[in-house]
RNA sequence: GCGCCUGUAGCUCAGUUGGAUAGAGCAACGGACUUCUAAUCCGUAGGUCGGGCGUUCGAAUCGCCCCAGGCGCGCCA
């Protein structure tokens, strides 16, 4: 109904411009900064003036004369050098309060969106647990999924696991010295090896519940164990010099150590409030013919050439400024990327018509790439990448420096045990994804009863605390309809409905810059308008029917946090 | 060297398809609990929007040139 407004608002525009002067115009409507500026609010006479030559101001004046304004505004005010401002009509907000008490999606309808969208994120390889970085990402892209989805796009999250691949042997050989250490063996770790104290837990708990496979490893091991062990010699042992008992064993506990890491991923993310639709292997991805396929398809377009033995793709003649990058190696090994321009057809080929990945900058030179082979593919404005800025962890002042091999990192699951999963998502979600951020941990562990998110929350609280109070006094809040809503008429309450018919537009326009952070700053400033007009006035007082009539209002504005809060993945508690 | 991101109040950040006195939270200072939750409210103070030039009726926003910080430029993933 909130956009119907709208709609209705432009038109009438459009009318009284034509009838003015017989011209056709394309008014914007805008969310004035302040509510003094009123509900919408359209620059349209500044964009008249030099085609009709006259001053903003007048202009501004002979529309808001002429115009007949729709049901849903009572007032347009030409203001400062030339702004056209409409005020609802408290009819109207009335209308929204009601149905937001009855039924509050209404405020998520912002129209239909055709085609099938899939927004991938997160997507770090399970070869440890998930770091800062990680959560970033996960907070971003769920809220940002809840969002789309409440907004009624037919959307669909995916997490890319890079299960094969050199990283994910290295993982394995790390994995199986850990295993030897635990046995009493001295072992040193390679270049590429992942020291990270989880893998020397997950060996205790590997020899723990599979004493088989323990015992199998030792009986092959046996003769060749002696001195100092290190990656370069496990490597060498199971997968250069190995035999097929030796290939086996070392498969299976590849898959037994990649299962765990995912199954601990899987478990971080579902405590952080983020369950991602599909997990999506990339050993599914190779074991089908669809690289194959792929790489012949991109042969076809004339865009690969054979140089130094390997097979390169050619991106000059999509995009000049990219450069070339193999696709296979030389030893005929597939890269990285001609994997992942095999996945990202492959998602095409599941139905999506609108595809977003959202990546560290570390891949940033891996976007211009992709998007050549796309489109060498013929897949053009279907594909595009949300470029999500690094996060800086502050310690003590200092940058906590992390490498996932060294093993030292903060994971997912320390902030979430340290900070809290609300305060955590409302910091990662509350900024623009291009905004590099620093995550002072000092001041998230110390400083939790001043933040924002505690200011939302107890809003909601506040509002679940009277609404309590009215129910023991013998108050159906339930019962409130429209008519109830007619006795609020002081400009304080009429300002919390015109905040609340404010959210379509706030969803609307997450909707359409993918971006989550302009909903926690919305929040904000609903429950910023909710706590002076609590300070100021008393909801449950002697009078029946503006009593009824608050705990309604109080119902909405309980109801639009609440939502809100849903869709940032953050709890809307009950009592603080 | 080339490319991308960032630079706004003491701190962390919004605002950047050009528009109204540049906003919020925290920190600082002064007030407010006999009341439905003081994790709150009211008030004060705080700014060369990194710098310069340009376009415009109008620039934090657009263009060019600098400065500073971060990241990327592999037959790694």
């Amino acid at each position: 109904m909130i956009f119907e407004a709208r709609d209705e608002l432009v038109k009438a525009i459009k009318e009284a411009a034509h009838s003015l002067w017989k011209i056709d115009v394309k008014p914007e409507l805008t969310i004035p900064d302040n509510l003094q500026f009123g509900d919408l609010s359209s620059n349209l006479p500044f964009q008249l003036a030099r085609e009709l030559r006259r001053p903003p101001k007048e202009i501004a004046s002979e529309i808001a004369g002429r115009i007949e304004l729709p049901a849903a505004f009572s007032t347009v005010r030409p203001e400062g050098a030339g702004f056209l401002n409409f005020y609802y009509s408290d009819v109207f907000l009335r209308e929204v309060l009601a149905q937001v008490a009855a039924e509050p999606r209404i405020l998520g309808r912002i129209g239909s969106h055709k085609g099938k969208y899939q927004i991938e994120y997160v997507s770090a390889n399970p070869t440890g647990p998930l770091n800062v970085v990680s959560a970033r990402a996960a907070a971003v892209g769920s809220s940002l999924v809840n969002i789309l989805r409440f907004a009624g796009y037919d959307v669909r999250s995916e997490y890319y696991l890079n299960d094969a691949g050199n990283q994910i042997k290295e993982l394995t050989v790390s994995f199986i010295l850990r295993v030897l250490e635990l046995k009493g063996f001295s072992i040193e770790f390679g270049m590429d090896g992942y020291r990270g104290d989880y893998l020397a837990d997950e060996a205790v708990f590997f020899t723990d519940t599979e004493p088989e496979k323990t015992g199998q490893l030792f009986k092959l091991l046996s003769d060749n164990l002696g001195g100092t062990i290190t990656s370069e010699w496990v490597t060498g042992f199971f997968t250069i010099t190995g035999n097929e008992e030796k290939k086996r064993l070392f498969s299976a506990l590849r898959e037994w150590i990649v299962d765990r890491m995912i199954a601990g991923i899987r478990e971080t993310l579902e405590a952080f409030g983020t369950n991602i639709d599909e997990y999506y292997r990339e050993t599914r991805l190779r074991a089908g013919k669809k690289v194959d396929e792929t790489l012949e398809l991109l042969r076809k377009k004339g865009g690969t050439i054979i140089q130094d033995g390997a097979e390169w793709f050619d991106t000059s003649k999509v995009d000049p400024n990219e450069q070339a990058f193999v696709l296979v190696k030389s030893d005929g090994e597939w890269t990285y990327g001609a994997v992942d321009i095999a996945y990202h057809r492959d998602k095409i080929a599941r139905g999506f018509d609108h595809i977003y990945d959202i990546w560290g900058p570390d891949h940033h030179g891996h976007i211009g790439r992709m998007k050549a082979a796309m489109k060498t593919l013929g897949f053009c404005g279907v594909f595009d990448v949300l470029t999500l800025q690094q996060v800086n962890l502050l310690e003590g002042g200092e940058k906590v420096k992390m490498s996932k091999r060294s093993g030292n990192i903060v994971t997912l699951a320390e902030l979430l045990a340290d900070v809290g999963a609300d305060v955590a998502r409302f910091f990662f979600t509350a900024r623009r994804m291009e905004a590099h951020l620093d995550f002072d941990l000092d001041l998230a562990r110390k400083e939790t009863d001043e933040n924002p998110v505690f200011y939302i929350q107890y809003a909601h609280a506040r509002i679940c605390g009277i609404l309590e109070h009215a129910r023991i006094s013998g108050r159906d809040v339930r019962s409130a309809g429209k008519r109830d809503f007619a006795m609020l008429v002081h400009p304080e309450e009429m300002a919390l409905a015109r905040k609340i018919a404010q959210l379509p537009y706030v969803l609307s326009k997450c909707a359409l810059e993918m971006s989550a952070h302009y909903l926690c700053f919305y929040l904000l400033e609903l429950a910023q308008t909710f706590h002076p007009f609590y300070a100021k006035h008393r909801i449950v007082g002697p009078d029946e029917e503006l009593t009824t009539a608050r705990l309604a209002l109080c119902h909405s504005i309980k109801q639009t946090l609440s939502l809100g809060l849903d869709m940032l993945g953050i709890s809307s508690p009950e009592n603080m």
